[in-house]
DNA sequence: AAATGATTGTGAAATGAGTAACAAAAATAA
DNA sequence: TTATTTTTGTTACTCATTTCACAATCATTT
């Protein structure tokens, strides 16, 4: 087996590789070097390669990376081709984008069903997702779920997460302005659109040179 | 002037100081420690001991710091107390999920109006906000507005940009799953939160140990 | 078949970020 | 007032990440 020794920030590169690989794929590409990629995607070719090779040898000198061979070998290393099944939390406006915006389309990732307290959308689908009762969510048995997202009011966010551990999820996306405090069996990844948003204006202010995002 | 020496990692960090202080500053806590801080956010105290440093000597030995002094100098910091305008492109579900969650709550930053090219849509308002016409984008004078919020559809986000763009907006916050390619006057950050729900899952398939994310 | 050009994979160096340790200073208690 | 405790600000260190530089290798051209 591969992992273990690939760093943070190669992992957290990962999946925006595989996610231009596939748009590479579907327009015909074939072949892609190192530093033609790392334009599309403004890293740097060195660091393009550099994160390939904790994975062994995938490219070929003189020739570059094989586009279909490298997704899928990144689709196996992502998801080790299973499906991962997600649930959402919180049917409000973010939580129906993200419903709509379906992940399953590109990804081995589907949201599965979701959970809201609000009576008159439980028992309804929305976008072809089933929604729960939240008052459910601690008792049933959610094992088989990789992660929940999180959608609901900062005010509810925590008691939300602690029932969805409780239903046997351990990896949380959350998108609540809160800090989550849970045990240390649960992944928490925070984004928070605002902390974003203050963030670009804090850049902009104070004009960051040439600096690149991401 | 202060700035310019401020590490990227500091800089990201000040959006999630200024928000918890609010916090704490509206619950009537007037002092706290660098230790406790840390402990709210989740970040070792040294580390924010040494954010705050950068900027001078913002605490008192034995003491602390001052919610409300320290919050103001984020807030001058961050926004230089002006009023940052920003606009909204794409009044989808995502887009409708953000005018409802309304930045201006919190901080000195709101969306003043909005484009989209549903007729339908086009001269009403949502959540408090006027949609214009997405043909009249690229012709309007928006050079007092410092960012985008692109929440089109990805093969819609390069063309919107663009204009935006030629409007006199330099700020972009891309939610569309594209990568943008613009001139290096504009300043681009990407929220994608496919690539956040396929790290989070790597994350939890090579189950990395201890980690904290954040 | 040989020569040329392209491009990878990688060790070494440079940069950046996070952590530990502690002196200096202020607050608090005696 | 003096002693003790708290807590900052900062220097030095460690760890992680990125970038550099280049040999090795393969593709392509002649």
């Amino acid at each position: 087996m591969v992992s273990q020794n690939v760093p943070q920030a190669t992992a957290e590169r990962l999946p925006l590789y595989y996610r231009t690989l596939q748009s590479l794929v579907a327009v015909g590409k074939t072949r892609i070097s190192s530093s033609e990629f790392g334009d599309l995607v403004q890293i740097d070719s060195t660091t393009i390669r550099k994160d390939f090779s904790y994975f062994g040898a995938l490219g070929r000198k003189g020739y570059g990376y094989d586009t279909q061979y490298l997704m899928d070998f990144l689709r196996k290393t992502l998801y080790q081709d299973e499906l991962s099944k997600v649930v959402l939390i919180g049917v409000g406006h973010l939580g129906t984008a993200l419903l709509n915006h379906n992940f399953q389309k590109n990804n081995n990732t589907k949201i599965v069903k979701a959970y809201d307290i609000d009576p008159s959308l439980i028992g309804t689908e929305v976008s072809g997702t089933e929604v729960h009762a939240m008052d459910t969510l601690a008792t049933d048995d959610n094992s088989d779920i990789t992660a929940a997202i999180l959608t609901v009011p900062a005010a509810h966010a925590q008691k939300a997460a602690e029932m969805a551990l409780a239903s046997g999820i351990h990896g949380f996306l959350n998108f609540s302005p809160t800090t989550l405090s849970l045990p240390a069996t649960a992944y928490v990844r925070h984004v928070d659109m605002t902390v974003e948003l203050q963030a670009l204006i804090y850049f902009l202010n104070h004009s960051m040179e040439e600096r690149n995002s991401q």
